[in-house]
DNA sequence: ACACTTTTGAACCGGACGGTTCATTTATCG
DNA sequence: CGATAAATGAACCGTCCGGTTCAAAAGTGT
């Protein structure tokens, strides 16, 4: 057990995270959370000064490391050809996996279910992420719009509509996130969504 | 404040409810719970051995309370003559209501934040609940396919699909719940939504 | 080797909470 | 009215938790 000053900061908000994920904020108590870390008590308080800024910091934390494996599920969708279907397919797979991920489940749960006590973090995370992945999948949208591989002149309520179709179906089939879903019924899931998202979507449909 | 036999259980259970919406499960205490209920501490002990038990019965009531009003959403699909987007347009709306009504929120999410410590709950009133619902609104589809007015051979994931583009937008849309979203909006979205199913499950469209 | 900073363990404090006990009061019912 | 059952308030217990204190130990830079 090595003492002295390794970075003991991050050790201190990985461990928060994973308890405050297991047990829920006013469930986890600071004691389990050093033990966790590998860590005396005082140590995490001369860092983080409370449990609250422990919890806020691990938050920010977690979601700051979350929130690129988001955006890089749509880095495919940049060069698309011409095969519209094989691109959203694949993203929307990316996408399905970084929702299913652990971590990221765990961040929404716990951003859910503390959303009154601590409404900054609502903003700042919810903000800083989801708006951010919507908003980079209406661009990648946009693009493929102006090249007439997709009919829409709004970009915004398509890429809302597609995470929907994507994210939608998922709370069910995972049981809130206690369920791991094999990859397969992603796939499928992701299928579905593109084949109903095109219908809506593709050049040359019916519907303004 | 009267005494004696009314039906204190009710108001216990109601009042718990309501303490653990506002608080979280964890940080909601018996005392609080008893106050808010107008009772004696000890009155919940007799009726409900424990906060675990407690806890249990009152989301088990408030899903039966809740359940009701979901279903009750879909019945005007039953007797659609033939304006099938009428139609969705008004159940639809009236699913967005359920679901941005309070106490279909805070029971989601509180399912949501103790799914690890209440496993039992989340298969009893998921299933009891979501599940209902997506049936029932499978049936109707499937009716309406049947009648040929709606174009689908697989009417649970046209159900499933139809329910995430109306209750996936709104996760943004409210903020997770904590932002009241006005009913122009709900009905924007539920037009949406409409929109893009009706161009994958309209009769006389391209794809399978 | 030296002074300086950080970490550690352990003990400690005040408060809150889950749950119980009990004597007293209140309502119900015959 | 009298007996029975339920509700009350208040005190109580053991426990756990957030947060602090402190002296000793371990690492760091020169």
């Amino acid at each position: 057990m090595p003492r002295g000053r390794v970075d003991k900061r991050q050790a201190i908000l990985q461990a928060a995270f994973k308890t405050f994920a297991r047990e829920g904020y006013g469930q986890s108590c600071v004691r389990e959370i050093a033990a966790e870390a590998g860590v005396a008590k005082p140590t995490i308080y001369n860092h983080l000064g409370d449990k609250e800024t422990l919890f806020r910091e691990a938050m920010r934390a977690a979601a700051g490391r979350t929130v690129g494996q988001g955006l890089a599920a749509l880095d495919q969708l940049r060069d698309v050809q011409n095969d519209v279907r094989a691109g959203l397919e694949d993203a929307g797979h990316r996408l399905l996996l970084h929702h299913c991920d652990e971590e990221s489940q765990a961040l929404r749960r716990l951003l859910h279910a503390e959303a009154a006590r601590f409404p900054e973090l609502l903003e700042l995370i919810q903000q800083e992420s989801a708006r951010h992945l919507h908003d980079a999948l209406a661009d990648r949208l946009a693009r493929l719009a102006l090249s007439g591989l997709l009919r829409t002149n709004d970009p915004d309520l398509a890429a809302e509509q597609f995470l929907a179709l994507l994210t939608g179906p998922m709370e069910l089939r995972s049981r809130l996130g206690t369920r791991k879903v094999p990859d397969a019924e992603l796939r499928a899931v992701g299928r579905s969504a593109v084949d109903t998202f095109l219908c809506a979507y593709a050049p040359g449909s019916v519907d303004a």
